[in-house]
Parts: structure tokens; sequence; C-alpha cells
RNA sequence: GUGAGCGUAGCUCAGUUGGAUAGAGCAUUAGACUGUGGCUCUAAGGGUCGCGGGUUCGAAUCCCGUCGCUCACCCCA
């Protein structure tokens, strides 16, 4: 400070725009969904993978595509020491598909499946369940093209809702074709929608040039009955796609998913082929997807490999458990849902003579796998029962003077108030009893 | 990137047409019960009303700017 300035200068930090804190609180939807996720996905056969946070951002310009808002506007792209490109990842499909390649894996086993969770950037602007940095969790099947393996990634997002408890997501499919059958379909589209230019809203018509599809998912009213006086992408599949799309739906069916067919759902990253799906929540609000996925054929010779097919999906971990929060809140108290870990065993000290005892004690019964706290705030023993009442502790060891004297401790039982006096010897013993 | 709304205690919010020391509930801390939690009662701490400027005798309140947050759009998990 050189004193020729008088205001005062505050340095208050804050978590930068569109990232967040998890708070203790929050931790239990957190771990509920990874827990539940990596179960499930270990259940289907699918292993861990971690990729860098940052890759060389060609890939991801070959991958999701140079024309994506993605790619042209969202992504932190930063240049290193070395003259290179870097990116923070803005998602996990091409730098799996990149470890794939790099290590060569098709060749020991062509067909492998993944799954990875982790935090995510792209550089938009904050909303509702979205963020600059977010979390997903997701799948890769990589090295096959059969129907049956886009309906069990389905089919492992839909347990993962039903086992964290997500009440009331819906399941949206779609085909969006493959290099033969979508241009056709990209060009009688543009072809007949450019017949109708002048009634389209103003961001459609620029939509005629960049991305077509997108009309057909506009929310403007006009568009919207445009667009549904439209043939249907259903009409144009080529051979392979048609009955690629017939058996995804035949095996949805016969394993009891139910979905919605929307002929309008359409895709961001220009990988996707075939096979492309949705789960929304409704209790989100205007983004609403909480799960997106689908089959891309073509990734993987797009980034330098052999043709191998591989499909997969990612979960929005953040939009989760808002859709989460708010089903739990309409059927029970947050608090009794979310709660924090609490600890078996509270130790309350009275004076200071006794601290050391009770520290030893404290450490006894953390080697042995008791979970176990006391204060060191130096507070009065009402204060720490306080304490020990509000963290939730079963039972409260306390060691006064007197105890300290007779070599014993006593032991209250939080639910039913009750004490018995134990002899410092036997704590041990007792509470492995009582576990 | 575009648009709209909102910034008052740790949290959720009151605060009349601008008017005196800015309030409540919850939370926190302490006491009633000086070695014992939950319930109750009492008290205390905590705010340059986001920040800066302007209008005014007087601004949390009105105006301008700025920063931040939120929601929506583009786009997307």
């Amino acid at each position: 400070m050189n004193g020729n300035n008088d205001k005062k200068t505050e340095y208050v930090f804050r978590a930068p725009r569109g990232t967040e804190d998890i708070l203790p609180e929050k931790w239990t939807f957190w771990r509920r969904l990874e827990a539940v996720g990596r179960q499930e996905f270990e259940l289907c056969g699918y292993y861990e993978i971690r990729t860098p946070i940052f890759e060389d951002t060609r890939l991801f310009v070959r991958s999701i595509g140079e024309a994506t808002d993605i790619v042209e506007k969202e992504m932190y792209t930063f240049s290193d020491s070395e003259d290179s490109s870097i990116t923070l990842r803005p998602e996990n499909t091409a730098p799996v598909m990149r470890a794939y390649l790099e290590y060569e894996l098709y060749k020991t086993k062509k067909f492998q499946k993944f799954y990875y969770i982790g935090p995510q950037f792209r550089k938009e602007r904050p909303q509702a369940g979205r963020l600059r940095q977010f979390h997903q969790m997701g799948i890769e099947a990589v090295g096959a093209t059969d129907p049956l393996l886009d309906v069990e990634t389905i089919s492992v997002a839909t347990r993962i809702f039903d086992r964290i408890g997500l009440k009331g997501y819906k399941v949206k499919i779609n085909s969006i074709g493959c290099e033969k059958c979508r241009p056709v379909f990209r060009n009688i589209l543009k072809e007949k929608l450019c017949n109708r230019e002048e009634e389209l809203c103003e961001l459609c018509q620029s939509r005629l040039n960049r991305n077509v599809f997108r009309i057909l998912d506009c929310k403007n009213e006009k568009c919207k009955t445009i667009s549904h006086s439209m043939p249907s992408i259903n009409d144009y599949l080529c051979g392979e796609c048609q009955s690629h799309a017939q058996a995804v739906r035949e095996a949805l069916l016969e394993i009891g998913i139910p979905y919605i067919a929307d002929a309008h759902l359409v895709r961001g990253l220009d990988y996707y082929t075939k096979t492309v799906y949705e789960i929304t929540h409704s209790s989100l609000g205007a983004r609403d997807a909480i799960c997106a996925g689908g089959r891309y054929d073509n990734l993987i010779s797009d980034i330098g490999g052999p043709p191998i097919g591989s499909v997969g999906f990612a979960v929005g971990m953040e939009a989760t458990i808002l859709a989460l929060e708010n089903v739990i809140a309409k059927s029970k108290p947050l608090h009794e849902e979310a709660s924090l870990p609490s600890p078996l065993v509270y130790i309350v000290s009275i004076g200071e003579e006794t601290k050391k005892k009770c520290f030893y004690l404290l450490n006894l019964l953390r080697k042995a796998d008791i979970s176990a706290d006391f204060d060191y705030e130096g507070r009065s023993p009402k204060a720490q029962m306080r304490t020990a009442n509000k963290v939730g502790a079963k039972y409260v060891v306390v060691l006064g003077p007197d105890e300290l004297a007779r070599g014993d401790v006593k032991v209250r039982m939080m639910e039913t108030g009750e004490e018995i006096p134990l002899k410092q010897s036997e704590i041990l013993k007792w509470f492995q009893e009582q576990r």
C-alpha cells in the first residue's frame, strides 16, 4: 500500500463466471450420482479411462466440426510455450478416441468399452444447468455397429437415473442418417425451405445456409408449423440406416424402455451418424437435457484412424443433480435426503489436562476404523455436546477430571440420553461391538 | 455474443408516496442448566443497503454509469 490511494481496495476473489464450488452439503448428491454411475458402468463391462483436461486444439476442430459453435466461439484455447495450440476439452468423446488410437488399442481388441467422469469446459453464457466448467460422465462403446449396442448405452443411462431415484425423465430418439443419406435429405429440406424463406424467422433464414437441420427444432411457432409440413428424415434414410433405426426401436420395446421418436431431434456435433438420443427432464427449464448421445461411425476415421464405429453418451452431472434436487424437494425435506456423513463417536473433554488423553482415544478409535471427532476450539462441555448433536454422533465419550482420575470414561447414547461408565482400556472393544 | 430481471446480515427476505439509530425469521455465539445435546426462553455479535457518481435539505428508495448474479436467446450436457 502506498498510501496515495485512500479508497479501500477490496480483494474479493470469487469463483470465475460460470464455475461453481461444490460445497460439502452438496456432495451427497454428487457422490451418489458418481457412485451409482461407476457401479452401473462396471456392471455393464465399461472400464474407466481418464484423459487429460486439455488436448491439441486440432483434435476438437477435426472431430466436433469446424463450423460448429463449440469450435467457433466456445473453446478455451491458448498456446503454451512451444507454439502449439491447446484447448481445454469441451467434451470427452474425442479425447477417448484419441487415446484408443494413440495406444492402438484396436490391434489387441477391437471392441472395447470405456467410461469417464470429469470436468469439461465451454465458454458460454451461464444459464440454469449450464456452466463454463461442467461435469460429464459418459461411456463410449468402441468398435461395433450392432444396433443393440446403441440400445445398451441408452439402458445404461436410464438405469442410472432410475437408481439415483430420478423420476420423470423422457427418452427421445431419432436417426440422422449416415454420410450417404443425410446429404440427400439435407438438399431436399433446404430446397423446400428456401421456397418459404420469407415465412421463416430471421434466425432460421440464416440457418438455411449454416445449419438447415436446426430449423427443425426452432422454437418460433411459425417455423414450427412450416417444419412440421416438411418431409421427415425417416423417409429418406438409406436401407441400412432404416433397418438400423428399426432394430433400435424394436430392442427398446423388447427391454421395456419407453421412448419418444422425435424426427426433429438434431445434433450440434458433426460426428454423429444414425442413432441420436437425448434424455430430458421437464423440471429443468429451457435447457432440459440431462443426457445426450448417439452413434458416431465416422469419428475415428475423421481423426485419422481406421473405420471403426462407436456409440456413447454423456450425462450432464450438474443438470442431473439439479433435476434430482427438484424431484426430491417435492417428496421430502432436503436435509433428510442430503445429510453429511456423521461420526459414530464424539469425544467431549472437560478441562485442559484431559485433552491429551482424549486425543489419544480419538486416534485409537480412528486407527480401528471407527469414525470419531472432537473439539479443537476449547469450548465448554455444553458447546461440545451441542456440536456432537449437530454432527449427528451416535455416542459421546465424556472425559473430565473425575474420569481421568478413575481411568474410565462416560459413554452417552445420544438417542436415549443413557450414560454408562466404561474403563478406558475397554473402549476400543466396546465400540467395535457397537458397530 | 444478444435481451430482460435482480443485487439490503452467513442464508431467505421485509423496508409504505425519498424522512430520523436499516428490520424479521433461520443460522451463529452465550446464558437460564457454572461437567452434558435435541425443546423452550433470554441476550449478543453480525450491514460503509454490490460499487462509483448525480438529483435532493435529506437516498436502501429516484437518475446515470459500472461490476456481479439470474433467466431466456444463439448453441449445448
